[in-house]
RNA sequence: UCCUCUUUAGCUCAGUUGGUUAGAGCACCUGACUGUUAAUCAGGGGGUCCUAGGUUCAAGUCCUAGAAGAGGAGCCA
């Protein structure tokens, strides 16, 4: 007998033959019917949409239907006809099906209708089988990959920073210790230290909260680069915009001003959710009518229209104006709060925003002095509901004043010997800037939790699965 | 880490001023129904009221401590 090969019910549902034999595999997402004729609604997760299995129930082995129900999969052979009812194209009248595994209705947690966010995180194992998690995930999915095409079109280099490293200097956060030490007895120095020394590495390491400075190394000879990969933050963040782990997206590119940069972050965003719009339309209109009815009008806004442009100093004078109280003081100096940000971009330009040219004193030390001896070429791109979606900067060239900002801030220079060396050795201008992965899908998406836009989340207190 | 709220059936929740045997919808089980669309209809089973201690004749309900979850803030992506 001929081995039939089995169809993706996507490929099914949208090319597949009226009157031809296939073979369908997926799991039962609902059964109904009587007694003599059951419909299953079968899932492969190929789609958000499922297809219909009309089965004719005398033909089949009772205990076999019973079986088949919410959770369970199964194999199904069948003819391909055209729907009689209405909901759906075509379905599949089966001619025989084999159950890979049942799925005990009494114990199963998944129920047809639908569950809490909170609860489906204690069930991460099964969330992946919702329509929920299934669209987030094909999203997600094709976010990855319209990162790695908008850059490999553009002639950037994939570059893979390391995960574990030895420098702190970034100061983005706490970071997770990486040890091979026996916590219960670690060894000392004479002065009563841990002895480091001993550790796998010889000196301490951690997980990298940031591949930036070694982007930077290869922008300075690949001219552009970005790097794609996981980072870790051990802060106490309780919130639903932060994660211990995830994934940030870090470009770095030679010969590129601040202006350049933000012409790459605007026009990269806007790339990103067309792909979405184009790509994921199914899913998308699957959470735009459970979860956010707004949210493909958003998308379509956010690409069809200019990111407002302006100067933190503009940013605070308009603040500053405004018949508002604040919870935190608006003046010259001060970091703009939540409350700052989302104001600027919800209510007085009703569009992204990107600020730029902050106080030196409340960014990093790589970033970049203005002739004004105040400022630094920092660049925010802030999204309405997430607030800041990247950031980024135009690095300092300087060798001098690099150096000088270094001191200024304490950090060890010992530890920065090979990031300083490139400002040494043929510096170029250059501009990098980071987009968290979770929070892009986060807006895409619409989810308002980031712990359910990635499939594992980590967060404080929670390291399960 | 700070502030606020929540925790009762598998899930989502109600539970009055502290008072008899703890309530609903959905899910599940049994039955009915010859084309269903989160199918429908009838019946049934199902409880460590988050944990520990306390007040009281009596605690799901009040008090104290703790745990977990959520929202807001900070930190940031």
């Amino acid at each position: 007998m001929e081995e039939k090969k089995r169809v993706k019910i996507k490929e099914l549902l949208l090319n597949g033959q009226i009157g031809s034999d296939v073979l369908a595999k997926g799991w039962v997402r609902t059964r109904r019917g009587n007694k003599s004729v059951a419909f299953i609604a079968l899932n492969d997760g190929s789609t958000i949409n499922n297809i219909q299995v009309v089965v004719d129930v005398e033909k089949f082995d009772e205990n076999l239907i019973k079986d088949i129900n919410t959770g369970a999969c199964i194999s199904v052979n069948g003819k391909l006809v055209e729907s009689p009812g209405s909901g759906q194209r075509v379905e599949i009248q089966a001619t025989s099906i084999e159950l890979y595994g049942a799925a005990d209705a009494t114990t199963y947690p998944l129920q047809k209708k639908g569950h809490s966010m909170e609860f489906l995180r204690e069930i991460a194992h099964l969330r992946p089988r919702t329509n929920t998690f299934g669209a987030v995930l094909r999203i997600r999915h094709a976010m990855a990959y319209a990162i790695h095409k908008y850059f490999n079109d553009k002639g950037f280099y994939y570059v893979h920073t390391p995960i574990i490293t030895a420098s702190d200097a970034e100061g983005a956060g706490a970071m997770f210790k990486v040890t091979t030490l026996d916590v219960n007895s670690l060894p000392r120095t004479e002065d009563g230290k841990i002895n480091w020394s001993e550790d796998f590495f010889g000196k301490e390491a951690n997980l990298t909260v940031s591949g930036q400075l070694e982007g930077e190394l290869a922008a300075l000879a690949l001219s552009e680069i970005y790097t794609f990969g996981p980072t870790f933050r051990a802060e106490n963040s309780n919130t639903p915009r932060h994660l211990a782990e995830f994934w940030m997206i870090e470009p770095e590119m030679a010969f590129y001003d601040i202006i350049d940069n933000m012409n790459l972050a605007e026009d990269f965003l806007k790339y990103l959710i067309r792909y979405a719009l184009d790509n994921c339309i199914d899913d998308l209109d699957f959470l735009n009518k459970m979860y956010d009815n707004e949210l493909i009008d958003r998308l379509k806004f956010v690409v069809d229209n200019h990111f407002e442009r302006l100067t933190y100093t503009k940013a605070v004078e308009i603040l500053e104006k405004v018949e508002q109280k604040w919870e935190f003081p608006v003046f010259w100096g001060a970091d703009l709060q939540a409350e700052h940000e989302r104001f600027l971009v919800e209510k007085h330009f009703k569009k992204p925003v990107i600020l730029t040219d902050y106080p030196k004193e409340i960014k990093s030390f790589y970033m970049k002095q203005n002739e004004d001896g105040k400022t630094v070429r920092a660049m925010d791109v802030l999204f309405p509901k997430i607030g800041e979606i990247i950031g980024g900067s135009q690095r300092e060239e300087g060798y001098e004043k690099l150096l000088a900002r270094i001191t200024e801030m304490h950090i060890p220079e010992k530890d920065m010997w090979w990031y300083l060396e490139t400002r040494k050795f043929g510096t170029a201008p250059h501009s990098g800037f980071g987009l968290g992965f979770e929070r892009l899908v986060l807006f895409v998406t619409g989810m308002s939790n980031i712990r359910d836009v990635i499939p594992f989340p980590r967060t404080p207190k929670n390291c399960e699965f």
